[in-house]
DNA sequence: GAGCTTAATGCAACTTAGTCGCATTAGTCA
DNA sequence: TGACTAATGCGACTAAGTTGCATTAAGCTC
C-alpha cells in the first residue's frame, strides 16, 4: 500500500494538491523547501504550509533545518539518513550512520524516560570544491 | 583569558551590550531566544542579531534549532552536547554522547573532503510527564 | 450522473523572525 | 580631552509561516 492508497484507507481525500506534493516529495532526490513547491506545482502558500503539516502528522515526510532560514522537506519513503550542508555553496549531501545512532537512541530513551519520535543530525562545513 | 579578554585582545570593544549578552548565554543553563535577550536585557533588537552573529563568527556561542521557528543560541563555554526536545511541553534537556559522533565525524571528513566546522544533534520525543 | 456532505483549497490579511541603511553614540587610544 | 571608528538604535523592510473565512471539489449514496 503506498502513501496515498494508506491516506485514503484512513478517510482522508486525494486531491490534486496532496497528490502532486507527494509526489513531488517522493521524485526528489533532495530536501525542498515550500516555496519550492508553490513555485513548481502552482498551489497555494496556504494548502502548501497545511499540506505539509498533515504529511507530517501522518509520518510521510520529515523537515529538517539546514541554512537558519526555512524547513526543507523530505518524504520518508527514501531510507533514513542524515545531511552533510556545505556553509558555502549550500550543497547538500546525505550521510548514513543509523546503527550507531539507534542503539545511543534506545539508551537514551532508557535512561530519560522520554519517549523518543525522532532525531536530527546535521554537520555543517566547506566542501572540497569551496576550500 | 576569558571570551571578553580574548575578543579586547583581537581589537573589538568591549559594549555594554556585548558583555550583556555574552554574560546572560554564560549564565543561563538553557538555550536562549533573540527575543529572550531583547527582553531581558531591553537591547535593540538589531544589536542583539548582530551581536549573535559577531559572537557565532568568534566561536563562542552556537546557535540550534528545536522549535522550527526560531534559533536559540548557547555558550560554547560549556562543555559540548546535544538536546532531547519535548514536544509537548518544550522542555529541552541536554545530552552527552560526543565520544562515538567524534569518531564517527572524522571518518566522514576523510570520506566525503568536507572539512566539517560543526554538528547539531537533537531528539525529539515526549517527556516521562507529558506521556 | 445528481445531490449531499464536508475535507481541502484559495485568498487576503496578519504575525513573527530576522535584515538593512543610516544617523548617532560611545569605546579605545594617543 | 579629543579624534577615530566600532558598535548601537531606530525604523522601515523582507521572508517564512499562520489564520479566518468563503468557495470548491472529493467521495459517498441513491
Amino acid at each position: 500500500m503506498n502513501n496515498l492508497e494508506e491516506l485514503k484507507s484512513k478517510g482522508f481525500r486525494i486531491t490534486k494538491a496532496r497528490t502532486a506534493i507527494l509526489e513531488l516529495l517522493e521524485k526528489s532526490n533532495a530536501p525542498v523547501s515550500a516555496d519550492e513547491i508553490v513555485a513548481s506545482l502552482g498551489v497555494n502558500k496556504s494548502t502548501v504550509y497545511r499540506e505539509l503539516d498533515f504529511l507530517e502528522s501522518q509520518d510521510m515526510i520529515t523537515d529538517i533545518r539546514l541554512d537558519n532560514a526555512k524547513n526543507m522537506y523530505e518524504s520518508k519513503s527514501k531510507n533514513h539518513h542524515h545531511h552533510l550542508y556545505c556553509i558555502k555553496c549550500k550543497k547538500i549531501e546525505e550521510v548514513d550512520m543509523d546503527k550507531d545512532l539507534d542503539v545511543f537512541e534506545r539508551k537514551l530513551e532508557k535512561d530519560t524516560k522520554f519517549k523518543i519520535k525522532k532525531h536530527s543530525l546535521e554537520f555543517f562545513g566547506i566542501c572540497l570544491t569551496c576550500q
